[in-house]
RNA sequence: GGUUUCGUGGCCGAGUGGCUAGGCAGCGGUCUGCAAAACCGUCCACAGCGGUUCGACUCCGCUCGAAACCUCCA
């Protein structure tokens, strides 16, 4: 299929035509987790954002390697304990090895992003890793002029680099306008502009995480790693850059300066940022005490819930906004996406397991908006408009919008056993296949058990429950009835029969 | 204060210079022993004030309000 895929790129401001550096290959770089803490519904944005990114490239042929690293380095804690490490602060507390908690974060992030669905990248590089290159890479910016070291610790230029370059050019910074407005830190009497960023900082003799360096024992600075990691991956020059809109300032800005001065490039063509989630309208986030985890999200086991929610209830939640809207969480919205997403589940089990409706040459089915006579089906308009969707910055919204269309179709069709062409069922099929499951990448929860011992008895009842239906028996009818509610199957008398369900 | 972004119906959320978003909820019907589901119909919008235009929810300006970033954060 002949695909223009516009993407929105942070650097212009605009949308653009998709363009990789080396076709049929595209190199994606992603900022993944700092594993210090429990995955919450913020990892789950740009992990579900990017993941439909990566599988939309997957399908249109592209040859994508996906990088998303793991920071078990750990960043500088500003307020408190000067200059150690997240990571290194939860291992003390906790009495236990830095690496310990690295690995225990990092292993319910998978565990968690596995029930989201969420495809494994194609490498998770971790930052500790990789300090050699990054030790180089600071010494690259070191020889090139653009960083100096003070008492151990390396900074990066940002006077110097703003003569030749423009440093705020991803975030729409000014440079006069960040030494103004730069919080003034006791750290900063190393440095010799405000703005400047630590590229290697010495550690304190309590520092537990440390690596030795020409300069001294201690460690990378944080926007170092994606850095090192992405050109080792990808080349100094790649095509997406993803992440955060809050890693927008000054990581991202950061990694463009380092690798402007490091390897003569920008490194990313296209830079895409999901925006944020919110809580009852504010950022959620570990600092403001506000977030809830993806466990608590399953279990429902958190104050602000009123139920638990399924993981593709979460995923479908999301891919109902734009990636680059805020998502405001609420009980109802949460309610809403459950509900919607069991309308289109119920629909493909209907359209798959359904005796086949009446198939006729002569379709009935005519686009509800529009009495004009279509060149083509409207389900292949739909399908169309899946792809027009897509190819617009990865607009989800609309494909789902699109997809409950088609459920309205299928619906309308073995409800009143309206007539449809062999073409127009098996059109049907293929777009929720490869939108649905393949791109949206959603899971049908409900029958995900079902056993053929299941399906033998569920005839085996059914038909005793008929015979007392037909005697008009209700009473023992509807005590079948309850006793399999009961066990979470609800069975639904139809026109046509009676049909059942694990719920 | 600066930077970026946003303000859509009861809720969540797309989109567009004139033509239906979609989901959930509500209301009225159809179907049904009842229930559920489904189907048909229906109500509720584009923060406010100006401007451009034949026409603006959509473009421009102002006002009001909100958020993120500027400090670790997805």
């Amino acid at each position: 299929m002949e695909s223009r895929l516009l993407l929105y790129n942070t650097l212009s401001r605009n949308k653009e035509l998709f363009e990789p550096l080396n076709p049929p290959f595209a190199g994606m770089y992603v900022c993944g987790p700092t594993v210090y803490g429990d995955p919450h519904l913020g990892h789950a944005r740009p992990a579900i954002t990017f993941d439909l990114v990566f599988r939309y490239l997957q399908h249109l042929g592209y040859k994508v390697r996906y990088v998303r690293n793991i920071t078990d380095v750990g960043h500088l804690e500003a307020d408190l304990d000067e200059g150690e490490d997240k990571i290194a602060k939860k291992a003390r507390l906790e009495q236990v090895e830095p690496m310990e908690i690295a690995q225990y974060y990092a292993d319910r992030y998978f565990l968690y992003m596995d029930a989201l669905n969420v495809k494994r990248p194609s490498i998770e590089p971790r930052a500790s890793g990789h300090i050699i290159e990054q030790i180089s890479l600071v010494q690259q910016i070191l020889d090139a002029g653009y960083a100096y070291e003070v008492n151990g610790s390396v900074y990066f230029d940002i006077e110097k680099y703003s003569k030749t370059y423009q440093y705020g050019r991803l975030s729409g910074r000014v440079l006069d306008d960040l030494l103004t407005n730069t919080r003034n830190l006791e750290a900063q009497e190393e440095k010799h502009h405000p703005a400047d960023f630590a590229l290697w900082k010495k550690a304190q003799p309590e520092h537990i995480m440390r690596w030795p360096s020409p300069w001294s024992d201690g460690f990378p600075g944080w926007h170092l790693e994606c850095s090192a990691m992405s050109t080792r991956y990808l080349g100094l020059q790649f095509d997406i850059h993803g992440g955060g809109m809050d890693l927008l300032f000054p990581h991202h800005e950061s990694e463009i300066a380092q690798s402007q001065i490091a390897n003569r490039v920008t490194p990313a063509k296209y830079w895409m940022h999901n925006n944020m989630i919110t809580i009852n309208g504010q950022k959620m986030g570990k600092s403001l005490g506000n977030f809830i985890t993806l466990e608590e999200f399953f279990t429902g086991n958190h104050r602000e819930l009123l139920k638990a929610y399924s993981p593709m209830t979460i995923r479908f939640f999301m891919l109902q906004a734009h990636y680059r809207s805020t998502l405001d969480f609420s009980n109802e919205a949460l309610e809403a996406a459950e509900k919607g997403l069991k309308r289109l589940m119920t629909a493909y089990e209907i359209l798959i397991k359904s005796p086949s409706p009446q198939t006729d040459p002569r379709s009935a089915i005519r686009d509800p908006r529009s009495p004009i006579i279509h060149r083509q089906s409207p389900i292949a308009d739909l399908f169309d408009a899946c792809y027009a969707a897509m190819n617009d910055d990865f607009n989800s919204p609309m494909v789902i919008a699109s997809l409950f269309e088609a459920v309205h179709i299928i619906n309308s069709v073995y409800d009143k056993n309206e007539s449809i062409t062999v073409e127009e069922l098996d059109l049907l099929k293929k777009m929720f296949g490869i939108f649905v499951f393949d791109i949206l990448g959603l899971k049908n929860e409900q029958s995900s058990d079902q056993s053929v011992y299941l399906d033998g008895l569920m005839d085996l009842i059914l038909k005793i429950r008929q015979k007392s239906r037909e005697t008009k028996d209700w009473g023992t009818s509807d005590q079948i009835r309850d006793a399999l509610n009961k066990l979470h199957i609800v069975v639904k008398d139809g026109k046509e029969g009676t049909n059942w369900n694990v719920e």
